[in-house]
DNA sequence: CAGCAATATCTGTATATACATATTATTTTT
DNA sequence: AAAAATAATATGTATATACAGATATTGCTG
């Protein structure tokens, strides 16, 4: 079966129209594009669907609607930062040389910090959870996860030996929405001795906090340190 | 003038509604919502308003359609990471105690990793920057910089001292899209030297690559290397 | 019972229409 | 000339309708 040029609908052929005058420049930051009585006209469609045209573009950022008074091209405003996160973890169990080990869990009070981090009203307790990822035996990643008990009542019986933490949560209840914040940070002895770590050029180590939501609840928080040579925030640039 | 609880389009009130069925979890994830005329019928409306409210929680992510089927609520499927890049240069700025040294500008021939970077098709040479950003007269962050020349050509004529090369490309040609890179490094001994950072503890730190398009065009890329202590990514988190 | 055809259902596209409301331009009045 | 009323224009919301195309179900047939 040969796939042949397929027929795009009118309103996409309308919104290439319009991005083609975006991205050439002829209608530059700001210009005043046709409105959508005009639009339909040039195009011969009714105003519902030149109106489609412009109202996707503008729910995409690169135009900026106002009633009664026009369309207009939209300046790029905030930045849409393309970042990936990559999860070393999950990259390491697809090869197959991934392994773990649980250095301890159970279920604790929260601190005054975490209560707040978390939005826990009450002094519910919280898991806490301690882990060394390896691949190939050589330590990756030392996790540090804070979970909220409602939300995952059963996850001290389970042994994370095939699957981890993460994939257990996103299992019984995908997040959201994922804050991250990321810094570098020298380790402390501890930290250094857990991840195997020796002498002076190699204790230099990335922290990873992840704060996992589930609607207006949060799910878990976690604190990930990282060999810096292990890690690499998005890949292909310099 | 007191604002009165204002009246919400109908199609706002249906998606509270699918949106309320959702979080609280009464429609699980692959759960499947009344089609578009049973909701129109439920909430007294025409087929195209029910159609509004499910489309554009489609488009958001909630939830997901497929014709000829059926609409059904979606798996939070990739997480949306929220990520807040904060410009260290542009809040120094507001600060009013910035300022900067010019180490270097000239128009080079690309290598032809950055060739490929930077999508050049010809031997098109590219403007090289070399700058350091200062706080209160102290390092903050050692910046090198390619511009390509044929979307800035006037960029040697700046001389940045009121307006950083950053802020002059977000004037002459607004970033549509932008990638992220983030990396913890220990800085050679001339970066540490313009950073005037001395001894050990004090030389981690973290490198921000960064890439700018407008359209299908590259405009620039950066790197940066700040000092570890300067630099978190997000704020608030642990 | 398996395979196929007919049918019902659901989303996708498109039109024509109506009225509401915000903004801008024009005209009239003071 | 300044202020106020008016008209024109633009987007926002909503309905009713029509048909196309994809998918699932039902019923029929061998």
């Amino acid at each position: 079966m040969v796939k042949t040029a397929l027929k795009l609908p009118q309103y996409e052929l309308i919104k290439q129209y319009l991005r083609h005058q975006i991205e050439t420049g002829e209608w530059p930051i700001g210009y005043r594009t046709p409105s959508e009585p005009k639009l339909a006209e040039q195009f011969s469609v009714s105003r519902m669907t030149a109106r489609r045209a412009l109202q996707e573009l503008a729910d995409q950022g690169l135009l900026s609607r106002t009633a009664g008074s026009g369309t207009f091209v939209a300046k790029p405003n905030l930045q849409v930062a393309s970042i990936e996160i990559i999860d070393l973890v999950e990259r390491a169990r697809e090869t197959g040389y991934y392994s773990n080990r649980l250095l301890g869990i159970e279920a604790v009070a929260p601190s005054r910090q975490m209560t707040e981090l978390m939005l826990l009203d009450s002094k519910q307790p919280v898991y806490q959870l301690n882990m060394l990822h390896l691949e190939r035996n050589c330590p990756l990643v030392l996790q540090q996860l804070w979970v909220n008990t409602a939300l995952a009542p059963a996850l001290p019986k389970q042994t994370f030996k095939k699957v981890t933490p993460d994939a257990y949560l996103d299992w019984i209840a995908p997040s959201t929405r994922v804050d991250y914040q990321l810094m570098a940070v020298s380790p402390s002895p501890e930290q250094q001795h857990q991840l195997t770590l020796t002498g002076q050029g190699s204790s230099l180590c990335m922290q990873l906090n992840r704060r996992c939501w589930r609607h207006q609840q949060v799910l878990s928080i976690s604190a990930s340190v990282i060999p810096a040579a292990f890690y690499q925030l998005g890949h292909n640039l310099l």
